[in-house]
DNA sequence: TAGTGGTCTAGACCACAAG
DNA sequence: TTGTGGTCTAGACCACTAT
């Protein structure tokens, strides 16, 4: 094998100069036999450098979420497409994703009833204390985690919420099963910020990695909010469209 | 000075708990005669671990977009709170950021005639080689760098656009002295990754910041493209409301 | 010049995954 | 048991800022 040339002294740093002969192999193809990237000692000693300066390099590819390390099995390379997710008046996350990815998941992390808080009866405009159901979620395409939400239903009206998702799969069908054929959304906010330790496990995502997060009210033709929903989404793996 | 504890072997690595106990102290205001965070080596010996340790520890915190480290200065505590900026069929730079802002700082960095390359060409719904006027600009709230951008406009329509936003300091005034009175946002898509080395120092942001990417297209009330834009909004300062 | 953060090395030990 | 990544220490030197 031919040494690797790492400069010294030169004025950029040798976890940078590493790091990007990792990102080049990478997008060569040259680890695609295995989809990992080589053990560190392995990366130490090809380019004659410490450990812990190879761990600098892949500690900035992991955060560009281009790598992910696992204790115990090695550091994997990431896919780094992302699919579109249309925000819109009508959003529906099933519908949106459409022929980008062959397969969604959707899995029912768990559910309760709570009182509503202040924050969320606002969002809801119903008094604070107000049953809520709320539901915990995570969605996938391909087998990717996309996004987790955890979203909330006056209790009245969409009794059979929980039941209804698990088995239905969909949003839009749990509310078509309580009577409610149609919906829109009122507000999106959205902020970007780095992935929590929940999140990173949810998604499968690298400390570091980052979310969007998006709050936002679903109304329905009459005005009267039946949702209220914070989801997070893997922000290497989803672009959020805007359509107005 | 009553000794730190932080637990050794207790399963939660020491860089995170003194990453927490920094954290707590901030919020606290524990720093506020100075606004900086002690030394490295003085919080080493503080908490009794190494130099190295610490590093870890801030380095976690300047992720979160907590602290800022500059070299030779020093390890400055930063503002946490985000303007929200709308995105709607009429969105507006100055108008949108309102009263949350006291003062609103426009900087024009440069600006170039160019060539329209295939995806803006595309965007602008103009020919491939059409020449644009380049814009390359940062907005401030109060001082603080919200967001730069990149936009485009037809050189043919908006000949002066330059000389007009150096001057008046709006896209939207810019626009009125080519006769544009109204335009619409047509399309707006949302990425979040970390920024890059020109964007930390434009928006005077950590290596690991967050920046919020929206690639836009507005367009006269008759549908013909005026605008194609790439801001990145520091994900720390601004969140992103969606009107629909 | 002194003080600060940035980089790199060397070595040790731990935690987790796979055989 | 072996190999992997994760954490921590100790020490050295460099680059930049303030004085």
């Amino acid at each position: 094998m031919v040494a690797k040339v790492v400069e010294r002294q030169m004025g950029v740093a040798l976890w940078r100069q590493i790091a990007d002969r990792i990102r080049l192999a990478i997008s060569n193809g040259d680890y695609d036999a295995t989809g990992m990237v080589p053990p560190e000692t392995a990366l130490a000693a090809e380019f004659g450098v410490n450990r812990h300066t190879v761990r600098s390099a892949l500690a900035a590819l992991a955060e560009e979420g281009l790598v992910r390390a696992v204790q115990g099995r090695g550091t994997m390379i990431e896919r780094k497409d992302r699919v579109s997710y249309p925000i819109s008046r009508r959003t529906r996350f099933s519908q949106g994703l459409g022929r980008q990815v062959r397969e969604i998941g959707t899995e029912l992390l768990g559910h309760a009833q709570v009182p509503a808080s202040g924050e969320i009866a606002t969002a809801l405009g119903v008094p604070p204390g107000t049953p809520l159901i709320e539901l915990s979620t995570v969605s996938s395409g391909d087998g990717r985690p996309l996004s987790t939400a955890v979203s909330y239903y006056p209790a009245e009206r969409f009794a059979r919420m929980a039941e209804e998702y698990a088995q239905l799969g969909s949003v839009t069908k749990a509310f078509a099963a309580h009577g409610l054929d149609d919906y829109v959304r009122v507000s999106t906010e959205i902020v970007a910020r780095h992935a929590e330790a929940e999140e990173l496990s949810l998604l499968k995502l690298s400390p570091g990695a980052i979310v969007m997060e998006t709050q936002s009210v679903n109304a329905d033709l009459e005005g009267r909010p039946v949702e209220y929903s914070r989801t997070r989404f893997a922000a290497d793996r989803v672009k959020l469209r805007i359509e107005t």
